[in-house]
DNA sequence: TCAAAAGTGTTGAAATTACACCCATGT
DNA sequence: ACATGGGTGTAATTTCAACACTTTTGA
């Protein structure tokens, strides 16, 4: 009988196998145009800052941005901090992703990871500090990263893809203002694949929440489109007030992550 | 520049401010007749037990069961083992919950929580340890709870009763066997409204996964109902190696929680 | 035979999808 | 003028919700 907050828990001081440490990594996301130079107009798809790590383990591998946890700082702010260190990179969004804690997924120590998930916007992703030790990385064809993040990458794209289909979080991809083939695009680049314009334009408009700013944005050899921003939400009166964030509606995915199930 | 698994993160040997604890804590959810020892004929609710607190700080409070994560065991693991020795409870399904950290969310340490939530069956509930220091509470209805316990137990609630529409949790919170109004009677008591036979009937196996036992049960004075079964799940080839689950369909509930929406 | 829940059928509304068609612009 | 994407209309399809109706039991 040990309610938590009693607990002396992981600092190593009485558990006779070691510490167990806690970390918080990022997995950010943003759209490219596929790093072509020379050709500008291809199909944006999905890409993702990693970090090349310089000692063991995993000496010399990729990996996601992360960094120890302050204890005067929250976690989503320890995420938002050591993702702003190593990539130079403010998020538009931001939300936990999930804790990762299997005894043997760091060699020789024990590390639970609270791994957090960002979108941030074009003009954000061009001032990345990309240099010798930090680089772009299309989501699809990752290296053998370090440790288990190949997996936390691919749970982080399901939980953007299945929530870019009931939620708005497409738009923390865009600026602030933005024409509906735009949106359309980024949703595209996500589920990767072609959205019908007409219906995606009702679908979006009958969430309510977009309003025209009256403006237009002319791009090539036809009508210009007009420019739509978000309008603020009022709805955000949520019973919770802790900051998570879950569910809702319906994906044409296949499989969701599988649950525990049973009991270990 | 500091990729995780470097960090020597949270054990307070170089953070001046001290250093952060790691638990982990459980919310169980049982579907429980309202207690009443002579009228048993009433509708099921939701229940969870707690435990008491027998020290500061909140001495005295009703709180999560939960505890310290030995380094030998992983996340899923502890939250198993603290729950069957603090309540005596096996649970039919476990799954992590959220990662809380907020700094000022225990007094005078600080304390980042992985809760998980459970569920159990009705059997399994009757066989919990309850006593002076571990009692069953109504899940709406609880008493002020020691720490941010009471805004936890509030998002695990959130995510039953959204996940319960699109998954077959529900059937965690029965026996192996059950008819079809047990099943829709368990709908019935998260949703905490009423559902159409008809349509309850349809849908569920619409999704297939229902097989008929060939048995059947009778209960009152109306025709006896088939006994069903949750056929082995073939679908679980899930692309992802970890274990988190997440979203899907769609919740006629109200605001969901909030994210954390722009940079911290 | 009557009440009550099990189980089946039917119908109208609502949401989803596919696609035809006009509009406004640059070349 | 014409090719191209912006934007609107509409009909077929599928899903969903409500409810009438038949079946089988215990009392």
């Amino acid at each position: 009988m040990r309610p938590e907050g009693d607990t002396v828990a992981a600092n190593g001081e009485q558990d006779p196998a070691g510490p167990v440490t806690l970390a918080v990594s990022t997995v950010i996301f943003a759209l490219r145009s596929d790093d072509g130079v020379g050709s500008d107009s291809e199909d944006p798809t999905i890409w993702l800052p990693l970090v090349r790590r310089i000692r063991e383990p995993h000496d010399g591998r990729w990996a996601l941005p992360g960094g120890p946890l302050a204890s005067h700082e929250g976690l989503a702010e320890a995420a938002a901090r050591s993702l702003s260190e190593t990539t130079g990179l403010t998020p538009r969004y931001l939300e936990q992703l999930y804790a990762f804690g299997d005894v043997d997924r760091s060699p020789g120590d024990r590390v639970v990871s609270i791994v957090y998930w960002a979108l941030v916007d074009g003009a954000e992703a061009k001032r990345a500090h990309v240099g010798q030790n930090v680089r772009w990385f299309p989501a699809d064809r990752l290296p053998r990263l370090a440790f288990d993040h190949n997996a936390i990458v691919d749970y982080a794209l399901w939980r953007l893809r299945t929530k870019v289909e009931y939620s708005d979080i497409a738009r923390a991809l865009l600026g602030e203002t933005f024409t509906l083939s735009e949106l359309r695009t980024v949703h595209e680049a996500v589920l990767q694949r072609r959205l019908d314009p007409a219906n995606f334009r009702r679908q979006v408009d009958a969430h309510g929440r977009l309003e025209a700013t009256g403006d237009s944005r002319r791009s090539g050899a036809h009508r210009p489109a007009r420019l739509y921003r978000y309008a603020a939400d009022e709805s955000r009166a949520s019973p919770y007030p802790v900051t998570p964030d879950s569910p809702r509606p319906t994906p044409r995915l296949s499989t969701p992550p599988i649950p525990i199930g049973e009991q270990p």
